[in-house]
DNA sequence: CTCGGTCGCCTAAAACCATTAGGCTGTTGC
DNA sequence: GCAACAGCCTAATGGTTTTAGGCGACCGAG
């Protein structure tokens, strides 16, 4: 049954897991990641709830979806940020895509910090994710030792900075986020050329 | 009606706000943070769901007060632990209370984390974290500018660490999450020793 | 001592979300 | 042409939040 162009009746709405995926990612970034619900998706697709389940296990493996999804997307800007840079620039531009990413979608970013199973972290864009950090390490001369805590360094301060910046907790105070983004990465350059040795343990 | 000595039939249950802070902040660090809901805290007290709307607001209520008892006892733990210590030993001090709080009470750490309104967050003891965090610089010389940028380095660091330790991220790599932790508390007390001037932008 | 008020808990009910079971209808492949 | 399937539907259950209103027990005043 058609009316006008608005096929009424019983059309297929045309909903595929990519497509709820993809939805989900962009409902995320407006209502934050705990705001993607299974009732909020079938709206957005005009379609009852239950429809959903045909497409998608339950909510836990449609967030898990859009987690893959939001951990691909941000591996792929960061390999391409890092193309063709080494040392300073490479820490500066990898920091600056996890962050710009974030700010400009940060339902996405709440998606790509869930924890997954093992065996789905194992075949996502995690492991790529590492690959890159440890990319940046090459610009700097690191034991082997030293370069696991660098890059869980790096990762930490990366994800600490964005997490807090997102949560609102430098709003309120003076100097501008974005100064301070600049002088840590300043900080964390200067750091990896400078790499302390471990402090031994003093005996009392 | 008392049987045994068991009051039995309208006996009150002594639900009080503090009571229902307490159990939901034990309840927290057991079923994480967005497991404390209303319905499971009245489980726990054996009482029905809306008995509680008379001490507490909404679900809403219940978790800022979580937050802020959290956020009380964090800030306890920080100062006692950084009474008589300074630089170095109060750097590790500071990032030790954190992260052996998010380890002991997983859940209170995440409730510390939740974003509260402006007004809610002034009276809280977020300022006291503040303060803690900024006197450990004392013990190292720091311009006025450059102070806030180390504040916001050390806790970024600080948060993010913990974050991904907690969220698993270091559970299946190479070395001890405790060495890597030991590690990066030596880096940030050489940076905080050699902290960078900023570097100039270069006119391209 | 008793009477009214308040306090602390209750039942009832509406609204939203997740999930399962089973039905109906076009479309597609043989 | 028909059977199977795909894609959507209705119905129903159960959990969570929240509001409205009731009822008995305790406590202070007369």
């Amino acid at each position: 049954m058609v009316l006008g162009n608005e096929v009424v009746s019983v059309a297929r709405a045309g909903v595929t897991p990519e497509r709820l995926v993809q939805a989900g990612a962009e409902l995320a970034d407006e209502v934050g990641f705990d705001g993607v619900t299974v009732s909020a998706l079938a709206r957005r697709f005009d379609v009852k709830v239950p429809s959903l389940y045909s497409h998608v296990r339950d909510s836990r493996d449609l967030k898990t979806r859009i987690t893959l999804y939001a951990l691909a997307e941000l591996a792929d800007r960061a390999a391409a940020a890092l193309a063709g840079r080494a040392g300073r620039d490479a820490l500066i531009a990898l920091g600056t895509v996890y962050r710009d990413y974030a700010r400009e979608h940060p339902g996405r970013y709440a998606a790509a910090r869930l924890r997954l199973d093992p065996r789905t972290a194992a075949t996502s864009a995690g492991p790529r994710h590492a690959q890159l950090m440890r990319a940046i390490l090459l610009g700097y001369r690191l034991d082997g030792a030293d370069q696991v805590h660098a890059v869980r360094l790096i990762g930490s301060t990366f994800h600490g900075y964005i997490s807090l910046e997102l949560a609102g907790g430098f709003d309120h105070s003076e100097p501008d986020p974005q100064e301070s983004w600049e002088r840590i990465m300043d900080a964390l350059d200067a750091l990896l050329h400078n790499w302390p040795a471990p402090t031994p343990e003093v005996a009392s």
